[in-house]
RNA sequence: CGGGGUGUAGCGCAGUCCGGUUAGCGUACCUGGUUUGGGACCAGGGGGUCGCAAGUUCGAAUCUUGCCUCCCCGACCA
C-alpha cells in the first residue's frame, strides 16, 4: 500500500476514491459499476443498519422480504413510476445457458429458453409490493401496513462512483399503506424526521429537510420529502427520501379497502429509503487528508490501544497493564481493539488507524508504565493528552460523546458558513461556482428550474420545510415568489 | 451513450512511438539480523498468461482489428 492520500484541496474526487480504498471500505469489482464492500466498510454499514432498524421498529415497522424480480407487466402498471425507471432497468430475458456448439468451453444463451414475460430486476419495489398488498388488504382493520425491507436494487447507471452511485446497491425501503391521506402524510414526515435524526445524531452530518420540486420528485409520488447534506467541497448530497404516494399505487394495483362505513376506497401509501450512499456521505462529510474520520457512534472500533515496547518482557508488562482497564471500557459498551502485533511498528499502526478513522488511540510505553499514565489521541482534532490509568474508564466515554457532538457541530457550522441568500442572478452564478447552498427565490416553474440547471449546473435541492415565508422575486424571471429554495450542485 | 485517458507482480509506475537477450523500478510480501514514543535499516529471496480475443511476423508488452475495465469531461441520474 502506498502512503498518503491526494489532498482534498487539490483533487477532491481523487481524495475520495483513494480514501475509500486505503481505509479498506470498498473497491471496484470485476462487474461493471458494481462494488465490493469490504469487511471494514460493511461493519460501518451494519452499524447504520442496526440503528436505523431499531428506529423503524420503535415506530411500529416490521421487516419483510419481497422478490428481486418484477414481471414486466407488474412493473409497467404504475405508469409514471415505470417511465421514470425504464431507462435504467436490467432485464432478464432468458432462463438458461447452453454449451456453445462452435467454441468448446464457452456458453451461450439458449435461444429456446426465452422468457415469455421478461423479468425486471427491481430498481425499487413499489410494483411488486403493491401487487402483494392487494391480497393483504380488504378492510380498514387490515390497515395500516407498516413494512420495511433491507435489500439490494439495481439501477443501470451510466456513470458510477463507489457508494455514491453504483449499479447495484444496498438499501432499505419502507412501504406503508394507510386508510387516510392524513395518516399517510404523517407517516411520510415521521420517516423523514427519523432520517434527519439519524443523520445528525449518529452520522454527525447536518442536514436540511425539504420538499423536492416536481422535476426532482420520485416517479409515481405525489410529494417527495428529502434530507440534503453538504459535502466538504460544497456539493449537495441527497441523503434520504420519503415519498407520499397518495393513492397512485393503490389505483394502479387496485388496492381497495372497506372503511368503517362500509364504503370502498383506495388505500394511501408511502415509501421511504436510504442506501449505501450514506456511506459516501459519511466519508465525504468529515474526513481529512490523513484519512477517515468516523463519528464514535458508527465506528466499528472506537478505541485502539497501541503498545510501544522493546523486547518481550516490556510487552508482557504492557499486556498485563492493558488487560486491567480494557474490561472497564468494554463494560460501558465501548469497542476496543488492542493491537499488540509485533509485526508492525507503532508509527505504522498510528498511520493505519488514522486512515481508518478510529476515534481514540491510546499509546502506552515504558515512560507511561513508570508514570502510571497513557497517551490519548483523538482522531478528529489530532489533539493528544496524557492521562492517568485511573482516569481512563471515565475520560474515554465522555471524550467519545464530546467527539460525536463536535463532529456534528463542525458539520453544522460548515453548512451554515457555506449557505448564502442571493437575489441577483449574476451573483448567483458566481456563488454556485464557489459551491455551497444558495437560498434564492424561484417562480415555481419547472421550465425556469431547467434553464437555471442548464446555465449553471445547479439544481433545486429542495424547498426547505422550516424556511420562512418571504415575498421576493424569482432570481431568473423576476416573477413573484413567496419562499426561498435551495440551489446547489449535487452528487 | 459521445469525447479523452488508462490497463504491465498485491498497490503505484517505467518500457510501447521505432517489434529483437532472461520485461524493469518503487512499495508491499517471505527469510535472517539489527531495531521499536509517528509510516525503520541492512542483506538475501519469491511473485508476471504485459486487460481479453483474434491477426500480421522468423519473433509481439510493443504493430492491426474487435471486445472489456477503470478514471476524467459531457449527456443521463426517483
Amino acid at each position: 500500500m502506498s502512503k498518503g492520500l491526494p489532498k482534498r484541496s487539490e483533487d477532491y474526487s481523487g481524495w475520495y476514491n483513494e480514501l475509500v480504498k486505503k481505509a479498506d471500505l470498498a473497491e471496484n469489482s470485476a462487474v461493471k459499476g458494481c462494488m465490493v464492500i469490504k469487511p471494514y466498510g460493511f461493519a460501518i454499514w451494519e452499524k447504520m443498519q442496526q440503528q436505523l432498524d431499531q428506529m423503524f421498529k420503535e415506530t411500529g415497522h416490521e421487516n419483510a422480504y419481497f422478490p428481486l424480480f418484477v414481471p414486466k407487466n407488474l412493473f409497467e402498471a404504475e405508469e409514471k413510476n415505470a417511465e421514470g425507471f425504464a431507462k435504467e432497468c436490467a432485464v432478464v430475458t432468458h432462463y438458461r445457458l447452453k454449451n456453445d456448439p462452435e467454441t468448446k468451453g464457452k456458453l451461450i444463451v439458449d435461444p429456446e429458453a426465452k422468457l415469455e414475460e421478461e423479468l425486471v430486476v427491481r430498481p425499487t419495489s413499489e410494483a411488486v409490493i403493491w401487487n402483494t398488498y392487494k391480497n393483504w388488504i380488504q378492510s380498514y382493520r387490515d390497515l395500516p401496513i407498516l413494512v420495511n425491507q433491507w435489500a439490494n436494487v439495481v439501477r443501470w447507471e451510466m456513470r458510477t462512483r463507489i457508494f455514491l452511485r453504483t449499479a447495484e446497491f444496498l438499501w432499505q425501503e419502507g412501504h406503508t399503506a394507510h386508510a387516510t391521506r392524513q395518516e399517510a402524510m404523517d407517516e411520510t414526515t415521521q420517516m423523514l424526521d427519523i432520517y434527519a435524526q439519524f443523520a445528525e445524531e449518529y452520522m454527525g452530518v447536518s442536514v436540511v429537510q425539504g420538499i423536492k420540486t416536481e422535476n426532482e420528485r420520485f416517479a409515481g409520488a405525489e410529494e417527495t420529502f428529502c434530507i440534503e447534506a453538504m459535502m466538504q467541497d460544497g456539493k449537495a448530497l441527497q441523503a434520504g427520501t420519503s415519498h407520499f404516494l397518495g393513492q397512485n399505487f393503490a389505483k394502479a394495483f387496485d388496492v381497495k379497502f372497506s372503511n368503517s362505513e362500509g364504503k370502498l376506497d383506495h388505500v394511501w401509501g408511502t415509501s421511504w429509503g436510504v442506501s449505501t450512499r450514506l456511506m459516501g456521505a459519511l466519508i465525504m462529510a468529515h474526513s481529512d487528508d490523513d484519512g477517515l474520520i468516523l463519528p464514535p457512534k458508527l465506528a466499528p472500533i472506537q478505541v485502539v490501544i497501541v503498545p510501544i515496547f522493546k523486547g518481550e518482557e516490556q510487552l508482557d508488562i504492557i499486556n498485563e497493564k492493558v488487560s486491567e482497564f480494557i474490561p472497564l471500557l468494554k463494560e460501558q459498551g465501548i469497542s476496543v481493539k488492542y493491537d499488540n502485533r509485533t509485526t508492525h511498528k507503532p508509527g505504522w499502526k498510528f498511520a493505519q488507524y488514522e486512515m481508518k478513522g478510529v476515534p481514540i488511540r491510546l499509546a502506552i510505553g515504558p515512560k507511561d508504565l513508570e508514570n502510571g499514565t497513557i497517551e490519548m489521541a483523538r482522531r478528529d482534532t489530532k489533539e493528544k493528552q496524557t492521562i492517568s490509568f485511573e482516569e481512563i474508564s471515565s475520560i474515554i466515554p465522555s471524550l467519545l460523546d464530546e467527539m460525536q457532538d463536535s463532529i456534528y457541530q463542525k458539520s453544522l457550522n460548515f453548512r451554515m458558513d457555506n449557505s448564502t441568500k442571493i437575489d441577483d442572478y449574476e451573483e448567483f452564478k458566481k456563488q454556485i461556482e464557489k459551491g455551497g447552498f444558495v437560498y434564492a427565490h424561484w417562480d415555481g416553474s419547472g421550465e425556469t428550474e431547467e434553464k437555471i440547471k442548464t446555465e449553471t449546473k445547479a439544481t433545486i435541492r429542495c424547498i426547505p420545510i422550516d424556511g420562512e415565508n418571504e415575498e421576493g422575486k424569482c432570481i431568473y424571471t423576476g416573477k413573484p415568489s413567496s419562499k426561498r429554495v435551495i440551489f446547489a450542485k449535487a452528487y
